[in-house]
DNA sequence: ATTGGTAGTATTTTT
DNA sequence: TACTACCAAT
């Protein structure tokens, strides 16, 4: 018996869940309760008779599929909810891609290359392809790969970036590699070029779920295309076309804005009343995005009058700015009791952490830092991958070169260099190649037993892996010790701490290896496939901190938070300067209104008359999108009266008993 | 082969 | 300010 209740949902979100069949599309803005309606419209196709296993729900994130998981567990019975799919849109493609790969060329074993392998291979091919005058940075670079990938380049070799292109593709399918890019061009491709392979996926997926579908790019919308079987497809897709704020990383706003012209006749249901926020909050909101050209068109209303107003405040400097808010956030909380979580501090780019960070910290206040540097991007992190990664495929020649001379063994770049022109002409393996005897003659005396010490001690592991029932994370770990990697680790630290910080990231991918063999039998293989996809580790340690939230607009999409404050309204910043350059202010402003609407009881806005921005102060005007949002309920208040308002007695002796509780925790 | 110094550059980042 | 990429010296 379901637990599903009709009675929870409102009248649109109730004919969302319970659209029959054909396409569908939901707008749902921000707060509007989607997941939910998702959830719903699951269970109710479950209660009508549709096989669980026919269901497949995507995502863009582990994070998102892994939500949709637990909230369809609590809605269905344990053995129906386990065969629904949730998974991200990569993950499908992983799994369709390693049963049927060999039928495109490559092998079922084939390597995903994350970003950081990208660009090492992108780098390596630019100092190949392009002489010293036409150098290409590899960052854009990277850029315009992955965006001639989403869009069917073919690239000629004429320009240096096609030059580029062409090789780094040429060499990643010589490596039995992927890019993430590529997770989703092969198995749109394999699909597409062989019917038997989508029938078979095809019969199996009769109903299509896709969440946040405002920021899929062609490949998506062409995937999602080539599994919905029948006619009219079931496929449902829900998105906000206002919070499309990822058209830099190629998704296409006009997949949900002309929805109708990639599948017919669709039933189209807005969810606009909005459970997050005030409806002062909502205002501001409203006001700024209408300011948009090229939308659906939506207004998020909520049935909860008024509201505090929102602050906009124009501070002298970027750490006044700082200080303020963190302040704010101080009284806000002894005034009112207000736990630190309920607060967060938003702002356009990383760096404007910084100061926010220092200013938290001298008052020993918590705080989560989301974003910026990933723990999977430490390098200890990933050369322990990467070593792994070398055990279970020798041939893995990113991750050989990424450890080769990690710790120093004694084979250096010349050597490198040399193995990797002649591993391109026998179109074999850098490890092949490197110990093939007559390669060994090439080089030094010195070199060559380098070479043979290593691959030696890189076989004889590689055999106790294969071994039944192996310790895979004790072989690993004995190789790593044994070829000085730890001690390496700690020589090249500055300070003991680091070093203790660095010896712990590595050990922490022993250990979450350890666990995986106790849940799973899919071996090493399994795991770095998991930790290549998946950043759920991470995110799950960061979501355990406690304490005042510190993130990107871009980052906070998804989450709401009762207190926001919303940093560096200012022209150039947010919007970008780049962007008004590019012709992209309108996506600014959408990610404008995700701060905005991250906002549940109240926000304030800042803005600096000067930022330093790469050591020096730069005056700055505020935000053209500021003026955007006034009317009623937007308050803009001078910084110097806040300052220098007399605090109520109970402010103070409230602050005085946090001063001391703070004082006490050291 | 490895180290250290300096010069040049500078969003956002679900996978 | 801070990171990195490249070069020169050992």
């Amino acid at each position: 018996m379901s637990k599903f209740r009709l009675w929870d949902l409102n009248p649109e979100q109730q004919r969302a869940a319970t659209h029959e069949s054909g396409p569908l599309l939901i707008l749902a803005g921000a707060g509007t309760g989607k997941t939910r309606t998702i959830v719903a419209r699951i269970t109710w196709l479950v209660s009508q008779g549709v096989p669980p296993s026919g269901i497949l729900a995507v995502t863009f994130t582990n994070k998102a599929a892994r939500e949709m998981k637990e909230r369809i567990a609590g809605m269905l019975d344990s053995e129906k909810a386990s065969e629904i799919t949730a998974s991200t849109f990569h993950a499908l493609c992983v799994r369709i891609l390693r049963t049927d790969a060999d039928k495109l060329g490559y092998k079922n074993n084939f390597s995903i290359f994350d970003q950081g392998d990208q660009l090492g291979l992108i780098k390596k091919v630019i100092n190949r392809v392009t002489s010293h005058d036409e150098k290409v940075d590899p960052g854009l670079a990277q850029n315009m790969i992955s965006k001639g990938k989403n869009n069917g380049w073919n690239a000629n070799d004429e320009t240096a970036i096609g030059a580029v292109y062409n090789r780094y593709n040429r060499e990643l399918r010589a490596l039995n590699a992927m890019d993430f890019d590529d997770l989703l061009v092969q198995a749109v491709k394999l699909l597409d070029e062989h019917p038997g392979v989508r029938e078979k996926w095809r019969s199996r997926f009769r109903h299509m779920l896709v969440d946040e579908f405002q920021d899929t790019n062609n490949l998506q919308l062409r995937l999602v295309s080539l599994l919905a079987s029948d006619d009219p497809p079931n496929v449902c897709v829900v998105g906000d076309d206002d919070q499309s704020i990822y058209g830099w990383r190629g998704a296409e706003v006009s997949n949900i804005l002309e929805f109708e012209k990639h599948f017919r006749n669709p039933e189209i249901i807005r969810l606009e009343q909005n459970y997050r926020s005030t409806n002062t909050i909502l205002g501001a909101a409203n006001r700024l995005i209408k300011n948009n050209p090229r939308r659906r068109g939506k207004n998020l209303w909520s049935p909860q009058e008024g509201g505090d107003p929102v602050h906009v405040v124009c501070v002298p400097d970027d750490k006044k700015e700082a200080e303020f808010v963190v302040n704010e956030i101080g009284a806000l909380r002894t005034a009112n009791n207000i736990p630190w979580e309920h607060f967060a501090i938003a702002y356009r780019m990383n760096a404007q952490s910084r100061l926010l960070e220092e200013c938290l910290r001298r008052l020993r206040i918590p705080y989560r830092l989301v974003g910026g540097k990933s723990f999977f991007d430490r390098r200890e992190v990933k050369d322990v991958l990467a070593t792994m990664a070398c055990l279970i495929n020798p041939s893995d020649d990113v991750a050989l070169l990424r450890i080769i001379n990690t710790p120093p063994r004694g084979i250096g770049t010349t050597t490198v260099e040399l193995a990797l022109e002649h591993s391109a002409k026998a179109h074999k393996s850098l490890f092949e190649t490197l110990t093939a005897p007559e390669f060994r003659e090439q080089v030094s005396r010195k070199t060559a037993e380098a070479i043979r010490s290593f691959g030696d001690e890189l076989a004889s592991r590689r055999i106790r892996l294969l071994t039944p029932g192996a310790d895979a994370a004790h072989i690993v770990s004995q190789f790593l010790g044994e070829s000085g990697f730890f001690d390496d680790l700690k020589r090249s630290c500055k300070t003991p701490e680091e070093a203790l910080n660095r010896e712990g990231g590595a050990r922490e991918i022993l250990r979450a290896l350890t666990d995986h063999q106790k849940r799973s039998n899919s071996g090493l293989q399994g795991f770095l496939d998991e930790m290549m996809l998946d950043r759920e580790r991470d995110e799950d340690k960061k979501e355990e901190a406690k304490g005042v939230t510190l993130i990107t607009l871009h980052a906070a999409k998804g989450l709401e938070f009762p207190h926001v404050f919303l940093l560096g309204a200012e022209d150039g910043l947010i919007p970008h300067e780049r962007s008004k350059s590019e012709g992209t202010v309108d996506e600014e402003r959408r990610l404008f209104y995700v701060g905005i609407t991250r906002a549940m009881k109240s926000l304030t806005i800042t803005h600096c008359l000067h930022r330093t921005k790469f050591g020096t102060a730069m005056y700055c005007r505020p935000s053209p999108f500021l003026q955007e949002i006034e009317g009623e309920g937007v308050l803009v208040e001078s910084y110097e009266e806040i300052v220098n308002k007399p605090v109520a007695e109970q402010d103070i002796a409230a602050s005085f008993a946090s001063l001391r509780e703070m004082l006490a925790r050291d």
